[in-house]
DNA sequence: GTAGATAGTTAGGCTTCCTAATATGTTGAA
DNA sequence: TTCAACATATTAGGAAGCCTAACTATCTAC
């Protein structure tokens, strides 16, 4: 007869946690964009090459969706990979689309992958090294959440 | 007589958090500066009203501290925010150092501030919403290291 | 075929951040 | 006291990253 409780628990104050959130995301990235300026080679330029690889033919649109970035600002990124000389466009399928990119790492591109890789000896890494295992748990396990939170809806 | 192991525990792969982490920052805060932008108020002059609110008086480079981010960055930001008539330069304190500026908040500013917060329903917020208890209690203990990571060193 | 959806690009603009240089004020030591 | 070194803040100029609107080319369905 009486209605499910909203919540079991206490239900988690949700706008303190955005505020404690917000603030930490932001200086967080802040740091990772100055630190990537110095090595050259932005996070995002590494992880689209991450992509790229693991999904070889992908089209713009579908990285664009990953990413969740408008279209012009990935087809921006990946002219500039391109022209870095990173990336191919793959002439299309047989059967293909015609108005579809196939996009493919150059050999360049995969050497500079795992160069970036190697070197990731990088800020992140630093600081997460100056953490507690117990910190890093906890972090870890905060990790699943933090990425359904900019999950792509279905 | 032998060497304390380097971790206790099989050291968590340090490269895959930071892996994980990074694209997650990263569309999180590409996320939250689009939704800011809707709003019209960054999340980061809530922010700093936030900070000029609990210590009034505070000055350029102290904020640039706290906010891990160049002076002059801060310097235009803060304009911005008198121009918006936020907030207001005291005149020195008495005894006072004639180059700081004596940051406060205006009434208006404290309204602003009361305003976004009133209007916390946000982008965020919803996001958290949609998680379970379980999920956020993860995510709220793994904020405290993640805070730890952008800490400014003392 | 032709209308509408889809893939991608171009054009133009905004925000956020940086470094280098400058103006001004403070401090300490010769 | 006077001047060099330092600190605070701003101005100037520029790069990166993102967006919307508008356009081209292609595809699909009627």
């Amino acid at each position: 007869m009486e209605p499910p409780p909203p919540a079991p628990q206490p239900p988690v104050d949700l706008a303190a946690l955005a505020d404690q959130l917000r603030p930490a995301v932001l200086k967080l990235s802040r740091h990772l964009r100055r630190e990537a300026q110095k090595v050259g080679v932005s996070a995002l330029d590494a992880q689209l090459l991450g992509m790229i690889k693991l999904s070889p033919g992908a089209g713009v649109s579908d990285l664009a969706d990953l990413e969740q970035m408008s279209r012009p600002s990935m087809s921006a990124h990946l002219k500039r990979l391109e022209a870095a000389g990173w990336l191919t466009r793959q002439a299309n399928a047989p059967g293909g689309d015609k108005r579809r990119v196939g996009l493919v790492l150059t050999p360049k591109g995969a050497q500079a992958l795992l160069a970036i890789k190697r070197s990731r000896n990088d800020w992140l890494a630093a600081r997460l090294a100056a953490l507690s295992a117990s910190e890093l748990c906890a972090l870890a396990a905060g990790l699943a959440p933090l990425g359904r939170l900019v999950e792509v809806k279905s």
